[in-house]
DNA sequence: ACGAGATAGGAAACCGGTGTCAAAGTGTAT
DNA sequence: ATACACTTTGACACCGGTTTCCTATCTCGT
């Protein structure tokens, strides 16, 4: 009778199907120990009065949410997006919404902040993607305040459990065996900042794929960036500036290795005729700047969808995977070495 | 006595203070009805139990939830992280937290899955970012579910406690005239797809602007784009394999511009020697391409946080202001034309 | 000193779900 | 028909806040 105007309550589908709330809650929530006929019957009246179960309330009474967090400080910003996507992948379907967070990796209170959101949002658990996904503070910080986390790298720098990785330096040996087999010798590489593992792995790996190939990689085809265009346009300036200079530079990212073709343009020399450049991501800048640029893509979708299953998905059916293959995608920024060499 | 190693609740400081929990509750309230001692007592109490009121008890009081939801299909992933940042400005401090869902236009089920994401996350508002913002029976979802609504966009298209635009005709123009005082006369344009309100708004403005000038604008220098690369790439080989080509030419976008950059390279067309091109949106791409792109910025950032606010603040706090300037960006991409025009 | 009016604080119900546990129903063996 | 085990359902308390309504206390004027 009393036909409220606002939307239905768990206690109007019951009032409606003259069952208790027990029995609504049991239907809602998929309860084995429960005739057919009721089950039907609360079904027919919850399709017939729209009714939707409060996410609010059903929180409070579990004790838990159904808020997963993003936390995030990457310059990026279709990494971040299309992990956003991956994450939405995956919860697609459920009762959970992802909550994003940038933070600010430079502030002083960045941990004090997040611990205050953490505190504040109560959230069911945050995924971390890098750089600062690699601060142990900050994971110490979930595990102190209960909060389910998993960290996105480059390498496996947690427990199984809360750690989803690509293989970086795999994938840099790939990328170098490609340069070797073009015929380069003379390779250069423009490292990542300083404190990032990805750098560091990536760097690591390019030394070691050197080494394999009984390549040198003497001080003088080592340049520094920071992972930003500008940084790429310096440190590539240097090294074409050198006596003699390399015939290939291995960039850590892609926006460096966009800087790196300006250096070139600047000093007329012609990608990839003269000098081959392979970046990494595979960022869409990639493909949108000339020469499209030849770079190592990781399926970050994928690997973001594997983190969110693993705070979200019950423990049984969770993928045991938890590094990620990349791949070279191959474009136009390589070719072999100019005769001279 | 009881000391729980759980977070403490609202009781847990009530108790602890001595009063009742609605005392509690009016100092988390700010209530003026208090004495001065009581609140201070129960302050320290909060201060010392590092007490936090748990926000879904408070949103199932409360009947609405703190939770502000992104709604957007934007192809530009830094557009969509810009907004997502100014967002977090305006709620930085407060207990809001944004809720992230990218959807798909072009699926039949779009307005059905927004339909389902709102009745069962009952958001406080949502904030539509364009291409979507468009959409008018998203808009009448809104409504019709009682979420508060903002939609961000290139014009006025709904009530002005909707609405958040930028004022995109109105700097099509200034970039026009940018143009002829460059000495240009003969301009090309590259539209953004059909239907798009903001593709629109700038062709319009493109059309009006040149008429203002006085300039005629032949069918031969107008291609259509769809804001992809591609279509830049596609739309910009037209117009440039035309008997007489433009010496200027307008992207809606800067993909799109990106494109038409390609395009010039591919034909031996030097760009700004031979060829202006000027953008729109001073997405992060314009100033890592060569040469670096002259475009229009609006101050996304700062649209979000009025959008966000428009929500979020006091009735009596609100902006006024929902019509925003953008702003010529001059890098190298533009330069007189060359003699023989 | 006393009653009026304002002010501070508390008791209990409520928001919309879930957990516990006992009651009711069902079916089978005796 | 009775006992017994098992399935199905409901009553009631509870999650952690807010709201309503009421009482105790505090001025203050006379």
């Amino acid at each position: 009778m009393a036909i409220s105007n606002k939307t239905p309550t768990i206690n109007d589908v019951a009032r409606a199907a003259g069952v208790s709330k027990k029995t609504v809650s049991r239907v809602i929530n998929r309860s084995a120990l429960l005739k057919q006929d009721t089950r039907k019957k609360v079904e027919a009246v919850i399709a017939e009065l729209g009714y939707v179960p409060n996410p609010q309330a059903r929180a409070l009474a579990l004790r838990r949410n159904f808020l997963l967090g993003l936390l995030h400080d990457n310059p990026n910003a279709q990494t971040v997006l299309n992990f956003q996507e991956g994450v939405l992948d995956a919860i697609r379907d459920t009762e959970f919404a992802l909550v994003v967070r940038p933070v600010d990796r430079h502030s002083p209170k960045m941990l004090e902040d997040i611990r205050h959101f953490l505190e504040q949002q109560r959230l069911y658990g945050v995924l971390i993607l890098p750089p600062i996904s690699e601060n142990d503070e900050l994971a110490a910080l979930c595990r102190e305040m209960g909060c389910g986390y998993v960290r996105m790298g480059s390498a496996p720098l947690d427990d199984e459990e809360h750690i989803v990785a690509s293989n970086d330096r795999e994938m840099v040996e790939s990328a170098v065996d490609y340069l070797v087999e073009s015929g380069h010798r003379r390779i250069g590489i423009i490292k990542g900042p300083e404190g990032f593992r990805s750098a560091l792995e990536r760097s690591e790996g390019f030394m070691a794929a050197m080494r394999k190939h009984g390549l040198a990689v003497p001080a003088e085809l080592v340049a520094q960036g920071t992972y930003r265009f500008e940084s790429g346009l310096d440190a590539a300036g240097q090294l074409l500036d050198r006596e003699q200079r390399p015939t290939a530079i291995f960039c850590s990212n892609d926006e460096m290795a966009a800087g790196a073709l300006h250096a070139a343009r600047q000093r007329k020399v012609s990608v990839p005729a003269d000098l081959s450049i392979i970046g990494f991501d595979d960022s869409p800048i990639a493909a949108h700047i000339w020469p499209p640029l030849t770079t190592v893509g990781w399926p970050i979708r994928e690997m973001a969808k594997a983190a969110a299953l693993k705070l979200v998905a019950p423990a049984d059916e969770r993928a045991q995977d938890y590094i990620f293959p990349a791949r070279l995608v191959q474009r136009q920024s390589v070719a072999p070495p100019p005769d001279k060499f």
